[in-house]
DNA sequence: CGATGGCGGATAACCGATTAACCTGGCGCT
DNA sequence: AGCGCCAGGTTAATCGGTTATCCGCCATCG
């Protein structure tokens, strides 16, 4: 930058108030110097300025693994609305894994970011997170902190797992399998929970046997359903923890040479592209996950924007989506006795 | 780090160095200082750091989209490379768009990243990207930019291409199309050329009117297809520039009545972790996204280490891998007949 | 006519690390 | 005793911006 002043005959402080368009400037003053710039081929050192600003116009995003599309959506949404503000997005991954997620947010806070976008890690220790939290704002990608004063958008867990339980109970389904997810997870918890709760109020039995924790994926899906199948009385309908595992249900049904949405009804959560794609199309809990991500970071820089503003916590609505996979227990009798 | 200094009883030269374990400095010493940093909680500033070594141990990565599969599974594979050498990854997207892509570019620069991964937006100039070279170390997401002098990593468009192609000649197929992608990509171009070449070369006509550019979405494909289907002599194979177009060509073959697979062979590029799911599974050119993002990252990381290394060029092998979706033409003419 | 007040710009301290160069006490050696 | 040398530190300049403060000059005003 001291170049650029001694090419535009000013001091560095000068150039520099042009640069940002300060008023103090002149004008002509302020072409001489953006005429420098380009002369010169001067790029503008942030780190620098941040340094002295103490705002580096950044901000981290911690997830577990972007290469789900969930969170590939999520992470979309959150990228966009910053760059739209002039932040940068400072990614990286936790693979679930505690130990990694502290070394990730020691990273991210010596990179001076703004704030912190945080999918916590299965296990996060609220004391650990308060910790982190005196050195920059944080928005919890989950509503389950609650008493962290932290900022949050999560999914609306618990209404979703109703409206999908009673549509099952609507088509006719008693037998109502609950499958995948850690165990852990404070969603899965939470759908558990709603899931039971629907029951119990429509007056079915809830049957402990049928709820299966599972890794999230294909496989943990399709392992699953195999174990329900062998079940004396075997369930004949699937609320799944995600669509992934829904999608490992369906593979693991047919292989049982059951097809999903005749004799079976499978509904998983999320919503990602394929789940319109499958088939049968797969009924799910649809939860914008790129919605999610712009939630998130409007929060974030609202926070940045606005420090003392009270937290906010927002649960990002859910609604059903009834595709083909979800079929009436009748109509599954039906086809039983034809065959 | 002058309060850790204080604290330990030493000067802030000595807490620099002791905390990056510099054999200068004794081990009582060293240790005193890790317990004031410590007590005080106080976080290293990377970027003060950065400011004076001229390193800043992060690399940008520039992509298109990251909700797109592919994207997000090489930005998986690059961020976990980058992060196991303890460097951050600074994402942003340009939604193709060439304007975008110049902003971030810049942006990244003023960030002071040691490296740039590019997937350049489609129309990219050379000079330009020469132009930005200057500035920092790139890897391409591309092998078509030659007679650039930048290292970079792609995918064979040609082998998986030829081999695709043989695959549906080896079945009995004579009239196979060519399906989607953005008519000016050079990956497209590149691939269009094998199939063309390959046809020739077994002394199968090369119909240009089998061809067919569209928008990289289901959509797009789902159009060709039934602008493909109402031809005088329709094809009975079609070779897709994506997996996401293949579905849609699937998807636009059922809704008139064809089945993939059956009566017409469709293979798909990239092997999408969806493609193995589909029904029926889809044939596709796997190309391993999150291999090249790692294989980019590590480029990248020897290329900081070394800057005056040779220019390397990686061409990740790409493989046929054959399912459900193309069938035998006999088979499907022996169908024909029976029906 | 001297005081006042902008305007447009210059000076220099500062942000938080790194590192070349310098200092010092103690030990071994001749 | 004198000298060199080393281990273990310290000093101060530096990276590239930002910004509080100061300055000179000219127009305006009572």
């Amino acid at each position: 930058m001291q170049d650029v002043a001694d090419a535009a005959g000013v001091s560095k402080a000068t150039a520099s108030l042009a640069l940002r368009n300060h008023a103090r400037i002149s004008e002509p003053t302020r072409l001489r110097i953006r005429a420098a710039v380009e002369a010169l081929g001067y790029v503008y050192n942030q780190s620098a300025a941040s340094l002295r600003t103490q705002r580096s116009y950044s901000v981290g995003l911690i997830i577990k693994d972007v290469s789900n599309p969930f969170n590939a959506e999520l992470t979309a949404g959150a990228e966009a609305q910053l760059a739209e503000q002039g932040y940068s997005l400072l990614l990286c991954t936790t693979d679930d894994d505690l130990d990694k997620q502290s070394r990730m947010i020691k990273t991210m806070l010596e990179r001076d970011v703004d704030g912190l976008i945080l999918s916590p890690a299965t296990g996060a220790r609220t004391g650990d997170l308060r910790k982190w939290m005196q050195y920059c704002p944080f928005v919890l990608l989950t509503p389950y902190y609650s008493d962290l004063a932290a900022d949050c958008v999560g999914m609306d867990d618990e209404k979703g797992s109703v409206r999908a339980i009673e549509h099952l109970i609507g088509l006719g389904h008693r037998r109502i399998a609950f499958v995948g997810g850690y165990d852990a997870t404070s969603s899965r918890r939470a759908r558990l929970r709603s899931y039971r709760d629907t029951l119990i109020k429509r007056g079915i039995d809830f049957d402990p046997a049928l709820s299966i924790a599972s890794p999230v994926s294909r496989r943990g899906g399709y392992d699953a359903v195999q174990q329900l199948l062998t079940m004396p009385e075997p369930p004949t309908a699937a609320y799944c923890f995600s669509d992934v595992i829904a999608f490992g249900v369906m593979l693991g049904l047919r292989a049982a040479g059951i097809e999903a949405g005749q004799s079976f009804a499978v509904i998983g959560f999320d919503d990602v592209e394929e789940a319109s794609l499958w088939h049968p199309s797969l009924s799910t809990v649809s939860t914008n996950a790129k919605g999610i991500g712009e939630q998130a970071a409007q929060l974030m820089l609202k926070r940045i924007a606005e420090p003392e503003m009270p937290v906010q916590r927002v649960i990002m609505p859910s609604r059903l989506v009834e595709r083909d996979s979800s079929a009436a227990l009748v109509h599954a009798l039906d086809q039983g006795e034809l065959s």
